[in-house]
DNA sequence: TGAATTATGTTGCAATTACAATATTATGCA
DNA sequence: TGCATAATATTGTAATTGCAACATAATTCA
């Protein structure tokens, strides 16, 4: 069945890139993990936690844990909303946002790197299509989180 | 720029599918990441363990251990070269084989999901596309991990 | 209106992960 | 032929990750 080959190249070429950024954000600093949730702040400044653990579908545990650490090293700020008190808005430092630059770019060159020699109508094309199957994993991803089983 | 949507999607499918795997296959006492080697052990008996980094783009000492665990747990056995006293061929046991076809369930489930809505032309191109995509980033990854900086 | 349920975030604990260093063996080269 | 280099795999260590349980607050519903 070749259509499993499209979930097998995802996933390598999800982890070879995740790898090379968690060693190239390590001379800013970055731990492992980091820059995921930081160039997301960066991007949608005042956004809550949950929004991101949807956003970037992470363990809100590991979330939880990977903003305390990006707070605790000056990357971002957290301030509690004004009328909601379970929620917390987190914001960019200046630390963080001067980051953000060195994190588009290593991101936009691993874009050229993986595009190589596909044309601008491919890369619309498998721009959409991935786009559209990140909505359709969407769902099955925040019910297994919820503990409801798929029937399969 | 909208290229940069290409990786974010990946990234996005590919956490969300591996977090659904490793809660799925608990049933079946595979722990977190197991499923991954097991699957390709399973597809390539007598792989040795330096291929199965190469193929599925992970850390060596991650292999190293999580390898072991398998053997220990009587997923997979490993035997010496005859020759060549360095590699070691693994190979899957029939506890291993028997839950192969699970693993393969799971995995075509995923698919199915995340290819929802689109039509066998755009399965066909998508597939392709990430294939080269997928080799495209093989080369940094290999490089970055032996200590070689990307240039950019 | 008050209890039940859901939402948002955190912590204890144990397992996993990866860096750096190490060990052993095979290959390359002068 | 012997030394240097590369290849394959492992270990010590520390950081990260996610399950399960928990805490607090908002929302739902009878």
């Amino acid at each position: 069945m070749a259509d499993e080959n499209v979930l097998r190249s995802i996933g390598v070429i999800a982890r070879a890139l995740d790898s090379i950024a968690n060693i190239e954000f390590k001379q800013f600093d970055l731990t492992r993990g980091q820059y995921l949730y930081l160039v997301r702040v960066c991007e949608h400044p005042g956004i809550i936690q949950e929004r991101l653990i949807e956003m970037i579908k992470v363990d809100r545990t590991s979330a939880s844990r990977v903003i305390q650490k990006l707070e605790k090293n000056g990357f971002i700020m957290r301030q509690a909303d004004e009328v909601n008190k379970k929620i917390k808005h987190i914001f960019p430092t200046d630390k963080g946002q001067r980051i953000y630059p060195q994190i588009k770019r290593e991101n936009d060159y691993s874009t050229t790197v993986a595009l190589q020699g596909l044309s601008s109508a491919q890369i619309k094309t498998v721009t959409q299509l991935l786009t559209k199957m990140s909505a359709n994993v969407s769902a099955d991803w925040e019910g297994v989180k919820k503990g409801q089983p798929r029937q399969y």
